[in-house]
DNA sequence: TTGATACATCAAAATATTTTGATGTATGAT
DNA sequence: ATCATACATCAAAATATTTTGATGTATCAA
């Protein structure tokens, strides 16, 4: 969840939902350098986000979908649960 | 969604979840200092993901359901056309 | 009208994250 | 064997976020 703080990663998140992106894809697409998006990437997948397969020189990264739908679920436990019940001070 | 880099944003978010709270519930509840609180409460607030309702000398925050939704909306794009269709780096 | 409570705001300090540029490793092509 | 490519990693610098403690404002109670 945590790892969602920072919009590059947002948007190496948002090219990976229509399949596996390399490291060179990510350039391509977006301008940042190399360093920097292996930087996130490693954030990414530290945060159990995405999978990673590697295919000759080339690196595939793809997105975990468990991790995804957890946050979901939570999302909808902190909604539905919520019934504008209130509580007060003391 | 960057507005949840914080653990303890979401924190606070999670003690939001069976209604509303004010800034005194969430110090007895968290431990954490008024400011800080107050700190955080703006960036959640900024983000749109909560509500206030002053009722005399306290303020009462809730969270937004409409923010929730839409980020459950997009994970499920992401997670749902994600067809680990491969793509190529050139 | 004084004092206490609930909270906001501010500036400075502390801390954490991100970026950069250099270097390292593995793979594959020649 | 040599070289280029794809990517990882690292340390230093740049930048951003968070925390702290002090002060400010509004409300209510006495």
């Amino acid at each position: 969840m945590v790892s969602f703080s920072d919009p590059f990663r947002l948007e190496i998140i948002d090219l990976m939902m229509d399949g596996e992106v390399c490291v060179c894809d990510i350039m391509k697409l977006t301008k940042l350098s190399q360093s920097r998006i292996s930087y996130h990437i490693k954030i990414l997948k530290e945060a159990g986000l995405i999978s990673d397969r590697q295919e000759g020189r080339w690196v595939y990264y793809s997105l975990n979908k468990e991790p995804f739908f957890l946050i979901k679920e939570w999302i909808t436990s902190l909604t539905d649960y919520s019934s504008n019940r209130k509580r007060c001070c003391e």
